[in-house]
DNA sequence: GAAAGCTGTGGGAGCGTTCCCATCATATGC
DNA sequence: GCATATGATGGGAACGCTCCCACAGCTTTC
């Protein structure tokens, strides 16, 4: 693999023009620009990473961080598809994605990178407010964007609308009759779970009905809680349950109908994600659509924004979802029904 | 974030023997080299990535390398459970992780990084046989290890024994009694595919039973693909289907309720990889249980040697697999008819 | 028509390490 | 007691790039 200057040497300019022809620089005529692209094309020359990024002090590398530990946390689809958004992205603007999921010494572990430059910013898939990494990177002053909203001010983010979306699902239910609804809330350390808690209330609120407790069910996302929740749930008689996860609401269905009840005729259910197994469940899930892959991609372009301009204000997108109506919520039940 | 060259000031010693001491070098006395230490953890100096790449040759980057495309291919448990694996395992050996799963320019990408030193190796996830990155990396001389066996026999790489599993989880069919059984095979440019498929070839002749190529569909992994090969072989009325995927099987068993038919009572269906939703389902699936994050780890760990001494000789390591009995294949239903 | 500005180019310095060789003590052998 | 091995340390050079300043040759300006 040749270097700067070998190039330089092939075609008899200094190694400074071939840097900037390899930079886009603007100051090189077209002739020099052409002859030694022409040496860089035929002999293959790529910049090397380490080098450039000890000169320059930026390496063209950016991280992506999901906390949670060893973990089999990528056996969930939301943070394989997210993870892909992220590096789909980071191919296409051709920049390296540096992985890290590891829980010990993490937070030195990221100080370390972003401070020596070593990366150029990092993309945060914090499920948490308060996550102590956030704290690390504002004071070491590395760019980077969290996936899932924060309220601190200096926060760039890019989250979905969980409040918005659990409103409007949990009124769908409400719309088709249902006036015992319940849920099986997230992880509530988890910003996504209390939104979409909110959501659930707002809707119970907006329809006049009051919010019981013991029809609310904190779990934590996996489908086990899912299981657990609802069997503790039937006690209570619900006729609906929104799920804030689909994996929770698969838990539930299993629950369910080992409880010898069927959905949707005797309990409605509906959950949150749509995850590739929502469309393929029986009856197929009625859910909430979620582009984790957009999130993902969304993140690497704010974050690299970022990195070209640290001194901006910060930025918070919050995409759209969508309802999936599919026959978990007995739509096609009822309206049927009411003809 | 101090440098060498500072601690060195701070100690009153030179950079060199800094830099033996953050390197474990025998050859500084025990009295400097607590000095040293002191100094280094008061200041928290770390050494400088790209400085040890370029000065070294080496960056304490290890690349892991999905094919496969942009696709959604993390939405697999498999691809992220192993990517936890090796990503768990190269932070417990202190090295970073570069994650790669683009396909644009793959080739060229690959290459750059390994020829110029960027990365010290990669574990390469490779499905195919003759996967054109495989003879990249071996022309270039970079060490690497495939997940997924490779038939060159200079490549290191690890992988599950698909073919036994396969013969053994299709033996089981046979074994309660079931003669027209069907497979549903992977994608057949895969290797694991193959390999299952010859499994499945094997224990019908261990049975003396004739290969029947109506019951054979070929597949692609997917759990679309599940259910159109379900749809073929049902009219061929099998008894039994082994789907190569957890996935197909998930796909196979939604036609077959949609024929009207039950798993087990009419057609007993197991599948290979024991996702999370294996146990989940309704029925719970018999499959094969393959621990993707032990081959992740296991693949690492094989690279890493492998950096230390390249000369050695390749190594294969095949991992074994366990049988996850279930309902689907109605284990159950037959012992009891027995009585 | 001389000062001032552009444009294209070259080369030195420096980024923070590692590696090699030199140096200087001190210990060892005969 | 003098050559020689051994242990501990220092410093130069190099890794391949970017950045800054210098400079030659033009064009513009008043």
């Amino acid at each position: 693999m040749p270097t700067l200057e070998e190039i330089a040497e092939l075609t008899g300019v200094s190694r400074s023009t071939v840097s900037r022809v390899v930079n886009n620089d603007s100051r090189v005529s077209p002739a020099t620009r052409e002859k030694v692209w022409e040496a860089i094309q035929r002999k293959g020359y790529r910049p090397n990473l380490h080098a450039r990024g000890l000169a320059a002090g930026r390496s063209n590398i950016v991280a992506a961080v999901i906390p949670g530990g060893i973990s089999n946390i990528l056996a969930d689809p939301y943070f394989g598809v997210l993870l892909s958004g992220i590096a789909s992205a980071a191919d296409s603007r051709d920049r390296y994605l540096l992985l890290s999921l590891s829980d010990v010494d993490f937070k030195h572990r990221v100080d370390e990178l972003a401070q020596q430059g070593a990366v150029d910013g990092v993309v945060l898939s914090s499920s948490e407010e308060d996550e102590p990494l956030t704290r690390a990177l504002l004071s070491s002053g590395t760019p980077f964007v969290s996936v899932g909203r924060n309220s601190d001010g200096r926060v760039s983010y890019v989250d979905v609308d969980n409040r918005g979306a659990a409103r409007k699902i949990t009124a769908h239910l409400l719309r088709l009759g249902h006036r015992r609804v319940a849920t099986i809330t997230g992880d509530p350390i988890a910003t996504a779970a209390l939104d979409r808690l909110d959501g659930y209330r707002d809707a119970l609120e907006a329809y006049g009905l009051p919010i019981r407790e013991q029809l609310i069910f904190e779990g934590d996302f996996t489908e086990a809680s899912g299981r657990v929740g609802m069997r503790s749930l039937l006690e209570h008689h619900p006729d609906a349950v929104f799920a804030a996860s689909d994996r929770m609401a698969s838990g539930a269905l299993n629950e369910i109908r080992a409880g010898g009840l069927r959905v949707p005729e005797d309990i409605a259910l509906v959950g949150f994600d749509d995850i590739p197994l929502a469309a393929e469940m029986d009856p197929p899930l009625t859910t909430v659509r979620q582009s984790a892959k957009q999130m993902g991609e969304t993140a690497l372009e704010m974050l690299l924004d970022l990195i070209d301009d640290p001194s901006g204000p910060p930025r918070r997108v919050v995409l759209p979802t969508q309802l999936a109506v599919r026959a978990s919520c007995g739509s096609k039940l009822k309206s049927e029904r009411k003809e």
